[in-house]
Formats: C-alpha cells, structure tokens, sequence
DNA sequence: GTGTATGAAATCGTATACGATCTAGTGTGA
DNA sequence: TCACACTAGATCGTATACGATTTCATACAC
C-alpha cells in the first residue's frame, strides 16, 4: 500500500533535516511544504508534529515550526544522553553479537583506519555510523534501540563533527572501537562493556565541556 | 491564553489514560472523543498522534488508536529503560540536592515507612512518585528527565505495582531510599549513586524476570 | 530619532465535507 | 458446515475554507 500522505511528508522532512538541506532556523512553513508535495496543510501539519516529539523541530503556536536550533547546551546534553544509552544498547547487544558480525565490525573499523592517512571526515562519519549500527542491532529492547536512533537523529541535525573539531579524535575512536570489540569477543562482563561504549562518547563529550571551561560530565 | 483545543485534547486524553480511565485496548475513536470535548476531529486526531509518540496509544492506519497495550515484554523493557535512565538521572540531580531536599525526601520516605504497617499501595505508590520527583527535580540534563517521565507514563498505563505483586518489595524499597539518601548526603561518587539507583529498579526488574524463568537484566 | 498606533500580509488553528478504507454481518453455493 | 462474495456501517485521511493570531512595514506623534 502507498504510504500516507501524511507518513510521505514526514519521511521528507525528516530525510531533509538531517540530511542537512533544512539547517537548524530553517522555517518550515505549513502551505509552502504542501505545495511542494502536492497535498494539502492538513498531513504536513501532522508531519511537522511528528518531527517535533522527535526533537527536530520546535514548533510554537500561531508563528509556526523551524529545525530546531543548534545551541551548544543542547547538543551537549544530548551527547550526555547518548552516553548513557549507547553504553546500555552496547552491553545489552553484546551477548546476541556473533562473528560473523564481529568481523564485519572489525572490516569496517579498519576502512575507519585506512582512512586516516587520507582523512574525509563525511566519510568516515558514515562509517562510524555503520560500525554502531552493528553493535546495536541485535539490542533485545527496542526502547533503547529507539533512544539510540533519536538521539543520533538529534545529533545529525546539528552537523557537529568530533572527528573534525577535536584533534586526534579520530585516532583515538578507532582504537577504542578495537577495545571495545575485544571485550565483546571475549564475552566480558556487562558492566566493562558498558563502561568502554560509554566512556567512548564521554570522552568527546568532556572534550568539548573542557574547550567550553566546563566541569566534566560526572558520569 | 486558552490553551488550543488540540492542547486540551491532548490533556484530557493523557490524563485519561495514566489515571486510569482509559485502560490498554480502550479505542479512542476520532469522532466520539470530538464530540466529547465539543470540537472536530482534526485536533483530536493531532492529541491522538502526539500520545502515539509518546507510546502510550498505538495507532493504526484506516483503524484507528487504542490504549497502548500493556504485555509482560513491553513492561519489563520499560522497566529495564527506566533503570538506566534513572540511575543516570539520580546520578546527575545528586550534587544539586540541598538540606532542604534531603529533608523533604526523608519525610517522604518515613511517610512510605508508615504506611507499610497498613499497607496502602495506592497511596504508597503516589509517595514513591513525589519520592523520586524530589530526587529528578535538580536533574541539569532535560532530555534526560522527559525520558524519566515517558517511563513513568508508560509504567502508569500498565498499572502494574511491584509494591503489591512482589512480597516484601515495599519494605526493601524505603530501605534503599533511605542508602540512596545516605550516599546522596555524604556526596558519594556519582558512579555509586548510579549504581544504587539502578539496583533500585533492577530488583524490581529481575523478580518478575524470575518469576517468568527469564534470565536477570545483565545490567 | 524614538516610540507607538495602524493596517495589510503571512501564517496558523480548526470546522466541515467527502472520498477511501476497513470491519462485521449476511447471504449464497458447494 | 465452511468458504467466499457482497453490502452496509463505521471510521479514517485529507481537501478546502475561513476565522484568529502574529508579524512586519509604514505612518504618525512626540
């Protein structure tokens, strides 16, 4: 069945937004969109609400809804959370990873360290991005799976790269990826393996609190 | 300004739900609940999407929405959640709690105490809630905190208390209000206070997995 | 120049209407 | 009896329309 029309908008907008065609400010105007779908206000309205309880998008009553913005508070919160919930989707996942995903995680890690010689930050992005996506998927709880999504979503919006605003992040992420995929092969306890995935996002996170004369984040 | 009438559809329907009235299955039909609060389906249909959001309607296509429905897995994948996000919540509200806090969430917790010599669950359940909202209050991340409440909310439609349905589950929970308040007060590390916070829940967790032959919550 | 009133344009909020889709009940034939 | 086709009713999905609110530019008074 074709989708709705309503479920059609979302998907574009949520593809623009984080794609980064739609900036962080960028207004999004209720008739503007429906006309460029070819539908009417009613399903972008939905949409535009939907991006909302996501956290994409702010929208207030009788002005309308923008990307939402992109203030260094926010996005340090949200690496807090991520923190936080990544640490528990990877140790949750850990047992379900078998080897034949090991390895994909470890190829994939290694084409993150062939790139640093050359390095291409969008690149490598992606790959990170695929390197977790490995980790999570076998995640038993898909509320936390579902944490993990937004929060990248939110992340994704602000176009904020630690491997290019941190010197030698990339380096370091590469390794503690290598770590981290030891501790799952070797079936190491939960609480190590949250530990690692956890410390993994920290460390950019304390990076950046300490750039901003900020006390490092106590968890 | 008066709130708009999707705002109060919003509301009425989620207070509805987590009080109880609504209970899981109940089928909010657009229609009827318009006619209830005297306005057309659009903003109902808007309230209806936004709890669907939040996870405590399910909605389908051409259907219609239902109270979301409340199975074993989806509790215990709830509970599991709230255990790490609460652990971290308490973890990072700690240092900002002051005497007055202390006191007031000591109160709290030796009215709980007084209550278990004529157990109430209803109303124990309710101190249990002002206990941890005192603990939250200081919690500096917000996202952090609405994840807290979307918890709550999903717990509260289920409607399942552990204060009732484990035996001698209220008495171990006032007295591990009582260690999270002494580590609180001696500012232990936020490592600890996560930890305990955790447990707190876990041990809720863990006695219905038993009680289901299911292995423990690794974390 | 600064602040305030005013009006027009932009935009949202919601009512209404109607076609599309699903559900359930009924009848028919094997 | 069972499977299936069909119909009627319920309900949703979305277009359209219009009033309500905000915004912004302009004009005016001081």
């Amino acid at each position: 069945m074709a989708p709705s029309k309503s479920e059609s908008a979302y998907r574009l907008l949520h593809e623009k937004i984080t794609e980064g065609t739609f900036t962080p400010g960028y207004r999004l105007v209720l008739g503007t969109i429906a006309a460029e779908l070819g539908c009417s206000v009613v399903p972008v309205r939905e949409a535009i609400r939907r991006l909302e309880a996501e956290g994409l998008v702010t929208f207030e009553r009788n002005v309308g809804a923008m990307v939402a913005a992109a203030d260094t508070t926010l996005y340090l919160h949200t690496m807090q959370t991520l923190a936080i919930i990544e640490g528990a989707a990877t140790a949750l996942s850990a047992p379900f990873i078998d080897a034949d995903q090991l390895a994909a995680a470890r190829a994939i890690n290694q084409a993150m360290a062939d790139l640093l010689v050359d390095f291409d930050a969008v690149r490598f992005t992606e790959l990170n991005n695929e390197f977790h996506q490995v980790l999570y998927r076998n995640c038993p709880n898909p509320h936390i799976l579902e944490l993990v999504h937004r929060g990248w979503n939110r992340l994704a919006v602000m176009r904020t790269s630690s491997f290019t605003h941190i010197p030698g992040r990339a380096r370091e992420s590469v390794a503690e990826h290598a770590r981290l995929l030891d501790l799952i092969e070797t079936r190491a306890p939960a609480a190590q393996i949250e530990q690692a995935a956890r410390a993994h996002r920290t460390t950019t996170l304390n990076a950046y609190l300490a750039a901003a004369n900020l006390p490092a984040s106590p968890i």
